[in-house]
DNA sequence: GCCGCAGTATTAGTTTTTTTAATGCACAGG
DNA sequence: CCTGTGCATTAAAAAAACTAATACTGCGGC
């Protein structure tokens, strides 16, 4: 017997409903139907009186609620107790990332979890975004790092942060010694840009087309930091997401533009397969990424006592970037 | 988590080894492993230390250790009182068995198991030996009633009773007068008997080649019903187990003619499947039947302390008749 | 009472998980 | 240092869980 079972029982009494419980589960309802025939299979006797609508618990049913009530709670506390005796956690996380965000978060992130969870083998494997859909579609790392994240059947997303894009050029460009440039300034200049098929390249020449002005691109790459180091070696000029670029503004090798009308962000997300659960190890590591819990789906009373379902992570089509 | 898996991590503690625990839960080193590494996973901490020999709990496992004992507890306690709260099994039993016993025994039974329980629903299916397994091993039925069972990679079977075999005649035949004859009276004799290609068949020619005498078989059938039905329709003679006739000898229709020398048995078993344990009603009735519990493999402590495995299944390769 | 809706059961087909069998690797004991 | 026992790992197979589609069945409205 799964203790999701035994949950998922509990679930159905407080809602007096298979189907509910399937919503609150992530479950289909004949799923949940055949989850409680097998449980009552096991236990030998009829817990739910079906033929009553709603369902009713049978007096069996209402001793077995009462009693696994306690020991679910008991095991949650057991669990909770072992994890704070031994602070360390154990395993290990793999984790898929675009190669800007991989730089200039990661590196960070990882000390600062290794130093949490001494035991913890933390590994990082970098793609472009496509590649990290589907690194983690695949299993291949437990959750990725992507910008312009979104759901679809297999994979499920928590919006991170909203990166600003700046215009950064070359100490030794033109622009460098502007104190602050307009879009229409950047007319006809030579840029350097993401790959015509990447989101964010459409994003910055919608942007672009509203000032009224054409990029005229001279190069394209797949990430930022490919762009980037072009950038410093062309004497070029492009816009990039702020993040990706503070080492080397912070050393002049590249400067920043101010740009009131570039009002631009690049939305990043943390995705991860909606199936097979995260390890905990993984499921800490998200956390400590994301400020807050990433855990999945909470059951939460809302104001009215009806029980809705507030998940955890952000659950619109997809996280667009914030145009202004 | 399956309960399972936490029952299997206090059998490895108590055992102090993965292979020992495999053995008493009936599964491969491999899969206990397995096991193990996802419920650590599952609760982030690393609960035994591998790297001794023999392994010992860390200190979070043994926290864990003796939580569990105590949750399983009440869990085992609840799901007994459930029980008892609702004496009533619900649920379906279906039982394979050959004509013979079906016929003898089945009846009575179901109708015992029926008004403790009455909402359990029994089905008997019927069939020659070997498609009794057959259906048992397809899980057509939950378990099956064989003569000579034997246990094999996906059947494990349980000795039920040695049905005594005896001679019977129509009331019309010679013999029927006698008050007990020898073996050596039927030298010649025509008689009936079962399928050249049954075990019980082998058996019975074995019994009488020991006392010099061969078959002269008339008449061959593959179970012992129809046996009957030939020997009063032919005014024949057979070797039929004795249960089986209990109403033919009752109303006169047939006799059973005394034979010191016929001291021959055919065992009879109770056969399930080793995957997929048994419904709490199946195991129920498989108990009545039985006369005691027919669960499978219970932990119980060895007067040494040492803790050994004590099947209530009989374990020999096969269920040989027993031939005085 | 009959209809239709809402909710559960059922089933076949698919996906995920568990298990095994085979093999590799490491610790302890001689 | 060598050997043997015991755990880890892997691919492949088996079992279980899940979904999607569809069939039933109370319950409330008319």
């Amino acid at each position: 017997m799964q203790l999701r079972t035994l949950e998922l029982f509990c679930t159905i009494a407080e809602h007096r409903s298979f189907s509910k419980a399937a919503v609150v589960h992530h479950l289909t309802q004949g799923a949940v139907s055949q989850a409680m025939q097998q449980l009552e299979e096991s236990v030998g006797v009829q817990l739910i009186d079906r033929s009553k609508r709603p369902l009713i618990l049978t007096s069996a049913g209402k001793t077995y609620l009462s009693g696994l009530r306690g020991i679910l709670r008991s095991y949650e506390r057991l669990e909770q107790e072992v994890r704070s005796t031994s602070r360390q956690l154990s395993g290990k996380v793999s984790i898929g990332t675009i190669v800007s965000v991989g730089l200039s978060y990661m590196p960070d992130a990882s000390e600062a979890f290794g130093r949490l969870h001494r035991d913890v083998e933390v590994r990082t494997e970098f793609g472009s975004n496509d590649r990290v859909f589907e690194m983690t579609t695949e299993g291949e790392v437990d959750f990725g790092l992507v910008s312009f994240p979104h759901s679809n059947k297999d994979i499920q997303f928590v919006l991170w942060q909203q990166e600003p894009m700046r215009l950064v050029c070359s100490s030794e460009h033109p622009l460098a010694i502007q104190n602050e440039v307009t879009l229409s300034q950047l007319s006809g200049i030579k840029m350097v840009s993401f790959d015509r098929g990447l989101q964010l390249r459409q994003e910055i020449d919608r942007c672009l087309a509203k000032a009224g002005i054409t990029a005229n691109v001279c190069m394209e790459f797949d990430n930022a930091d490919s762009m980037i180091r072009a950038i410093q070696a062309s004497r070029g000029i492009g816009i990039v997401p702020e993040a990706a670029v503070r080492r080397e503004t912070a050393d002049g090798s590249l400067r920043v533009v101010a740009c009131r009308e570039l009002r631009m962000t690049r939305p990043l997300g943390i995705i991860f397969r909606r199936t097979g659960r995260l390890s905990r190890a993984a499921s800490e590591f998200g956390s400590l990424l994301l400020g807050r819990p990433l855990e999945a789906g909470k059951r939460v009373k809302s104001g009215s006592g009806k029980l809705t379902v507030e998940a955890a992570s952000i659950e619109p089509e997809t996280g667009s970037s914030v145009v202004v």
